[in-house]
DNA sequence: ATTGGCACTCAGCTGTCGGGAGTGCCAGTC
DNA sequence: GACTGGCACTCCCGACAGCTGAGTGCCAAT
C-alpha cells in the first residue's frame, strides 16, 4: 500500500536523521532500510511528505530533515516504546533503592534519567498539595519557642520555628498537639488546611490560646507554601555539551531557561497523569526561543497519583522511543519507592 | 623608570584584553591608555614582557595575550580590590536582608554573586565541622518510633527517623533527651560526638539502654555526614553562554565540573579565612581540563570563622579586581546575616 | 633610552572553481 | 496506475589563490 510505504519512509529518515545529525537522501535510506524500491520511488513519496509538510530541506539538493510536524506523527503513529533491557531495569532498582530520603530520591533519579537519556534532566519535587498529612510534631525549645515538624505522604518533611508571645507548659503543649493532629493527620492538605483553621475559632482553653494562632498559622503556611511546589533539580546539563553545533539555538537559550526554574516548570506542564508520556515539540512548548527543544515528561507519584512531574529536554532531534522507555521506567520506580516509604 | 612602564604595560594589556577578548597591539595600546611614549618603545617592553613569559602573541603578527603568569602578576601586584559603590553595597544588603532560612539565603547568594560577576557561582554549605550544635530533639512518632532533630549554629537543620527494637515510654525518652542535650549543646561537631559517644558506654538505666544506642548512632551519623558537607549550589550557568566561542576549551569542561559537586569543591578549594581572597588561575588549579578557568573564592561563616566557601568559576580572561569585590562584598553578607540569625 | 621607518609575516576575507550529493521530471516498463 | 532508469539541474562545500591590514622585529638616527 502506497500510504504505508509513505510512513516507511517519514519513519526512516526520522530514525536515519537522529542518528546521523545529517539530511537524509533517498538513495542512503533505501540502502540502510530493506524497502525494496527504487530510490525514485523514495523520491516521488519523498516530494508528497515535503507537500504535506512532514519534511523539509534545508536547502535544494540537500536531503530531507524531518519538521516539528514530522515528529509529531512519528511520535503519535509510528512508535511503540520499546521496553527497557532486564540489566537496565535492574540497574535502575538498585541505584535508586539505595536511596536514604527523599532529597536523595530526587538527585539519584534526575541523574539517573541524565545519564539513561543522555539529555538534560529535569524533576519537580513531589508537591504538597496532593498529598496528606502523615504526622505533626510539636517540640518545645524554650518556654515561648516552639519547632513545628510536619511530616506529609510524599516524604517531604517542613520544619518551623514559632516564637509565641507567651509560655506554654508541657501539658498545654500535649493537648494541642493532640488537637491538632486528630484535625490534621490522614487529611489531604487542603482538608487539613480547613480542619486546623476550624481549630482557631473553636473555643480553646485558655491556656493553649496563646499557642494555637501562631501554630496553626504557621502550619498553614508551610502547607500552603508554594515555594516547595515550585523546586525543582536540573541534571545533566553536561549533556547540554553534546549538541554543541547549535549552540545559540539550542544550548543558550537552554541554558537560560534552566537557570529559571519557574520556566522549568511551564516546560514540563501538567503531569500527565496515568502513565501518559507527554511529549511536547519544538514550537509546541510555550517558549519560542525554546522552539529547537522538545520536552519528554509524565507524571509520578505513590499510588498511580500524579503528584508531579519529570521528564528530560533536548533537541528535537531526538531517540523519541528510547527517551519515552527512560522517561517512564524511572517514573514508574520512583513511584514505587514513593509508595514503599 | 623603564620596569614601572613595563608592568604599566601589562596592566594595559591585561585591561584591554579583557574588555575587548581580542589580541592588543602596541598601537591600540598607546592610543587607548595616555602612555605617553610611541608605540615602538612599548613593542620593546612587550618583546621583553614575552620574554619573562607574562604574554604571548597567539601567532606572529596578532596581537598579544595575557598568559596565566601575566594574569598571575597583574592580580598580586597590580591589583587594589575596588570597593562596591554604595548603590551596589545597597543591592546585596537588601537582596540578602529578605531571605527566611538557610536554604534562601544560599539560593540568593548564588544567584547575586552569578549577576554581579555575570560568571558562574558557586556556594558551599555551611559546614558542620565547625559549627556548634544548639538544640537536639527526640520525637516520638510511635511507640518504637523517634523522630530525631538535630540543629546547629549554622543554622542547618537535620532530621532522621529512628526505629528501635523495642518500645520506650515518655518518661525515658525525657531522660534519654535531657541526658543527650547535656551532652552535645554547645559543643563543637568534634566534641559532641566524641560526648555522645561516651553516653553508649557510661552505664544507663535498663529502659533507655534500647534507645541510646540506635539515637546516637544516628546523631554522630547525622553529625559526621559527609553529604551535607558536599552540598554545593551553583547559579548563573546561563553565563557560560556569554563565552560560546570557546566552547570545547572553557564551557564543556565547566558544564561537566558542575555535574559533579565533589570536583567543584574541590576547585574552591580551601577557604581562605580572615577575609582573603583565593584567586586560581588557568593550569594552577587542581584539574588539567579546567586550565582555561579561574577560581576566586574566599571563605564565609558566622563570626569571622569560615565555615564554608563560596566563589566564582570563570575563564581565565575575566575581570579579576570587580570580580574580587564582588566575591568578598557577597562573602562579607552572607557572614552578617548568619551572624545575626 | 627612545623613536621613526621599513620590510616581513600571517590571519582572515573574498572570489573562483570543480566535485559530489541530491533533486525533479519525464519517458518507458510491468 | 505504480514503479523505475536516466538525465539535466541546483547548490553546498572544500580547496586554492590573491589581497589587505594589523602587527611585529630590527635598525639606524636622535
Amino acid at each position: 500500500m502506497v500510504e504505508d510505504r509513505k510512513l516507511a519512509v517519514l519513519r526512516a529518515i526520522v530514525e536515519d536523521y537522529v542518528a546521523t545529525e545529517e539530511p537524509v537522501g533517498s538513495k542512503a535510506l533505501v540502502e540502510r532500510h530493506g524497502l525494496g524500491v527504487s530510490p525514485a520511488t523514495v523520491r516521488n513519496d519523498m516530494a508528497a511528505l515535503e507537500e504535506e509538510g512532514f519534511i523539509t530541506q534545508p536547502h535544494t539538493s540537500a536531503g530531507r530533515v524531518p519538521t516539528d510536524k514530522g515528529y509529531r506523527l512519528f511520535v503519535d503513529r509510528l512508535t511503540t516504546v520499546k521496553p527497557m533491557s532486564a540489566a537496565e531495569k535492574r540497574a535502575i532498582a538498585t541505584l535508586l533503592d539505595g536511596a536514604v530520603d527523599l532529597d536523595d530520591v530526587v538527585q539519584r533519579s534526575v541523574r539517573l534519567l541524565s545519564q539513561l537519556t543522555r539529555q538534560v534532566a529535569v524533576m519537580q519535587y513531589p508537591s504538597l498539595s496532593g498529598s496528606t498529612v502523615r504526622h505533626v510534631e510539636l517540640v518545645s525549645l524554650a518556654p515561648n519557642r516552639l519547632l513545628v515538624v510536619l511530616i506529609l505522604s510524599s516524604g517531604r518533611v517542613e520544619q518551623r520555628l514559632v516564637d509565641l508571645d507567651a509560655e506554654i507548659g508541657e501539658d498545654d503543649l500535649a493537648s494541642l498537639r493532640s488537637r491538632v493532629s486528630r484535625a490534621a493527620i490522614g487529611e489531604r492538605i487542603a482538608d487539613a488546611i480547613t480542619a486546623l483553621q476550624a481549630l482557631t475559632v473553636a473555643p480553646a482553653g485558655q491556656r493553649t490560646r496563646v499557642a494555637v494562632l501562631p501554630v496553626v498559622t504557621t502550619l498553614v503556611e508551610a502547607m500552603s507554601d508554594h515555594r516547595s511546589d515550585e523546586r525543582v533539580v536540573v541534571g545533566g546539563t553536561a549533556n547540554l555539551a553534546r549538541f554543541g553545533d547549535s549552540f545559540d539555538t539550542a544550548v543558550r537559550p537552554l541554558l537560560e531557561a534552566i537557570e529559571e526554574h519557574v520556566v522549568l516548570l511551564k516546560l514540563l506542564g501538567e503531569a500527565g497523569s496515568g502513565g501518559a508520556i507527554t511529549v511536547r515539540i519544538g514550537h509546541e512548548g510555550p517558549y519560542q526561543e525554546l522552539s529547537a527543544t522538545s520536552v519528554v515528561a509524565t507524571g509520578y507519584g505513590p499510588g498511580e497519583q500524579a503528584l508531579a512531574t519529570l521528564g528530560i529536554v533536548g533537541p528535537t532531534r531526538m531517540d523519541y522511543p528510547g527517551t519515552m522507555a527512560a522517561v517512564r521506567a524511572v517514573a514508574r520506580y520512583v513511584s514505587r519507592i514513593l509508595d514503599e516509604a
